[in-house]
DNA sequence: GAATATTGTTCTGCATTATAGTACGTTATG
DNA sequence: CATAACGTACTATAATGCAGAACAATATTC
């Protein structure tokens, strides 16, 4: 048993620390590590070798200094495997058919995090980042999944949430994001009107799981110009239809609406 | 110290290759992890408790099993990020060019894994796999690389591989190979005829590190039809400037060829 | 629906194992 | 050239991870 009350394995706690001492650095050396990590060196230095073992880091032979390791993206990759390999040919369809990029998220806990993505070939387009992180309120997918949650679980995020105002659009308190969900529900698709970033606009779709709670979206981003009122309104069908069918596929039948 | 003389962390070790059981299973429960792993029921409790609280694995409230965890998923994108910024634009730059598919990779020991994909818009198109591991011998971008290798290295690699024949066209013994290499330096470029599945073709190019050694390598893959004599003669001219620029990017300054 | 089997989880004492300290060789740095 | 910083190896000790048992919760069988 720990500090934090869990009773977990220290090493392994260790082990996993020192790998994200890597997300803000791309190389680092064992004196680097360990200081970062609050280790001592040696013992900073078997855990390094153990990772290396096991090629999560590996060692630049040139710097001496370690990065993170081939077996780390590979492993990486494996993660929601089924939803991925679902929803890909659909983001595909969807650049396809309205030359914007598609997208893939998944929630987690205040926030969504970007599986997959299927860029636009248009040269002015939106370039998201595949494992990047953004907040569910001030996002189209975010506020597809959000307006779909079961009330006890979407007040329990409610209250944790914290606002930033990215742009004069962006909802930065509880009402005005109620309101905003409200609208979502009766629309059946989400929006964002550069509520992240001026000259963005998106529109989304949530992705239901076997007990009809949405932990999934898709959307639709491009400049705004592009994404106007009559684009949305024919392109959210789309998204819609096909947000029912991976929904489907990854077994969820759907028996409402 | 442990049996394979190797002085590694057993707890670090084992947790993953908690996570590795995932690779052949979606989701497992604690009593199956335990006996894929070979552990104690309540070793593997502790480890995955552990794994679970740093979000490496994480649970399946309906099933009450587990499966990979989105926060392993983040850090595998943060595995050679720098390489794969650089990189991407040059993909899609490809991609817009010759309407064909355009891969990033990365040689791992006898292998290349592939990094980073912008596919085609041709609804007829070949599809390689995010994460995915081939031969070194039977790709394009493989045989790149090892066209380019210090001698020394490449006899290392050549000892150690062992050939299966995936189509009539496979190299499938070092000599021809080693031919087949000697054509790959004088063209300047790598070409995959069918070698690994009848009706794809690949060319590819070389990235080289700060020490002008190739340790990656880009390609445009698509249906032989669509990849003649005259077309492969063109894109690689491209692909050629393209990996020239990515690798004076990564810091390689080449005063040779 | 009762009985049984299987699985997930907690607890505890013991022995193993991870740890920090020290020390040494090697590479940067001034 | 001297000195500092760094990576790596060794060792003793004490903390930690581990297996076993026992319990709780869920599935399965009849």
């Amino acid at each position: 048993m720990n500090k934090s009350g869990e009773n977990v394995i220290q090493s392994v706690c260790r082990a996993i620390q020192i790998i994200r001492c890597f997300e803000k650095n791309e190389e680092l050396g064992v004196t680097e590590i360990s200081k970062i990590a609050g280790l001592h060196k040696s013992t900073a230095f078997g855990l390094i070798s153990t990772l290396e073992a096991n090629k999560l880091i590996e060692k630049n032979e040139l710097t001496g200094k370690y990065r993170l390791g081939l077996e780390l993206f590979r492993l990486g990759t494996k993660v929601n495997s089924a939803l991925r390999h679902i929803a890909v040919p659909y983001l595909e369809q969807l650049v396809k058919m309205y030359q914007e990029t598609a997208n893939l998220v998944v929630m987690d806990d205040l926030s969504i995090i970007y599986l997959e993505k299927v860029e636009s070939t248009q040269s002015m387009r939106i370039s998201t980042l595949v494992g990047g992180r953004l907040p569910l309120y001030c996002t189209a997918v975010g506020k597809a999944i959000l307006a779909n949650l079961p009330p006890e679980e979407l007040n329990s995020k409610l209250k944790r949430m914290e606002f930033r105002k990215y742009t004069g659009n962006t909802v930065s308190d509880r009402n005005s994001l109620m309101e905003s969900l409200e609208l979502t529900r009766n629309r059946g698709y989400a929006e964002d009107n550069e509520e992240l970033e001026i000259g963005l606009s998106c529109i989304a779709a949530p992705i239901y799981n076997h007990f009809n709670i949405p932990f999934a979206a898709i959307s639709l981003s491009g400049p705004t110009f592009r994404m106007d009122e009559v684009f949305r309104k024919e392109a959210s069908v789309t998204l819609m239809n096909y947000t029912g069918e991976i929904s489907m596929k990854l077994g969820y039948d759907n028996n409402n609406q």
